[in-house]
DNA sequence: GAGAGCATGTAAGAGGTTACATGATTCC
DNA sequence: GGAATCATGTAACCTCTTACATGCTCTC
């Protein structure tokens, strides 16, 4: 489970609330590539309690709702570095686009073409957000740490510009086909 | 949901068991980007007969356990084309070992290493699997079922080749900065 | 005699999503 | 006056995985 970890892994950093969680560290780092939501993060933080991994303390304020502070405990602290070591298996790949494709005989080609161009739109989208994300180049990262995040977005930005080539190949073959089935009909 | 509407798609091909759409389609084809398990599988094509969309006729065998044969109705069929007319959000994108990467900066360099090479040998092994497989170039198509099978193979192979890429350079890059920091202590 | 293939199923649980609730403060 | 921000939570639900069970036949 992955959520549990990268939740151990920015708590590591440092104590926190699952609202800062949520909005200043995953929404804004790991999101790409481990987006989790609100409901989840605070349920995972409560069971991580349970298990002994964190402890929480909770912190008054007035104006504005008292925080619960999650700290990493030395449980934790080895949970987390046993598991960063651990070889994986692949990650399962599911992506109802292809699904539409793939059963796409019987439906026009100008209705497949605007799923897909639909979905190009969207991946464009994306991929302007990543490109939007400052970090050093990665000859230029002064830490692991720095460099590490580096690596992860080269990763989205390599798979959205992947994906992005791929629809317009896709579209191409499409149109490509039908102009073939119109001339020999 | 796309694994209900994978299982219309075959089944907008032609009546089958749930074993059949496990093992020679599923497992054959869509797997690569929707994998689905026995279980869910025959699960999911009780709720279609539930919600009208399929409907089931045992037929009798000797020495061979009975078969359930599904059929897709009208309603099958109309629910089909609608989704696969539907313009959907990019899928969402989960993987653990961008989560590792990430949080790799207290783990020795050679460690980080050793988890991405067994990723990269998985890798490799896939985009081997996903080569093996024979069907037509785009340009020598004769049917749209071929096209729309070529086109996503397509995407299989382009992904894995950009993940091995993506690999190589975080390896090389990797041990360039432990070079780096070498020199510097 | 062991194991693979055929064929369907139950039960339990993990992981993730959606909808909703609370209540003060700050900003337009 | 209405919306956004802060901050945490409950309840119900969907999707997917894991472990296990049955029982006959065919092949090595």
């Amino acid at each position: 489970m992955s959520l549990k970890h990268a939740l151990l892994g920015f708590l590591r950093r440092g104590p926190q609330t699952g609202y800062t969680l949520k909005n200043e560290y995953f929404d804004k780092s790991v999101a790409y590539f481990w987006p989790a939501d609100q409901t989840q993060i605070y349920k995972t933080l409560d069971k991580l309690v349970d298990d002994g991994l964190l402890t929480s303390a909770i912190q008054i304020q007035s104006g504005k709702p008292n925080r619960k502070i999650y700290s990493i405990t030395k449980n934790g602290q080895t949970e987390l570095e046993n598991w960063l070591k651990e070889p994986a298996e692949p990650a399962p790949y599911r992506d109802s686009l292809l699904v539409q494709l793939f059963f796409s005989e019987n439906i026009e080609d100008s209705q497949v073409i605007e799923v897909l161009q639909a979905s190009h739109a969207k991946h464009e989208e994306l991929l302007a957000e990543l490109t939007s994300i400052k970090l050093p180049a990665i000859a230029k990262c002064s830490n692991k740490r720095q460099l590490s995040a580096r690596l992860t977005l080269e990763m989205g930005l390599k798979k959205e510009q992947a994906y992005i080539d791929w629809l317009k190949e896709a579209i191409a073959a499409i149109k490509s086909f039908e102009r073939k089935a119109k001339r020999q009909s």
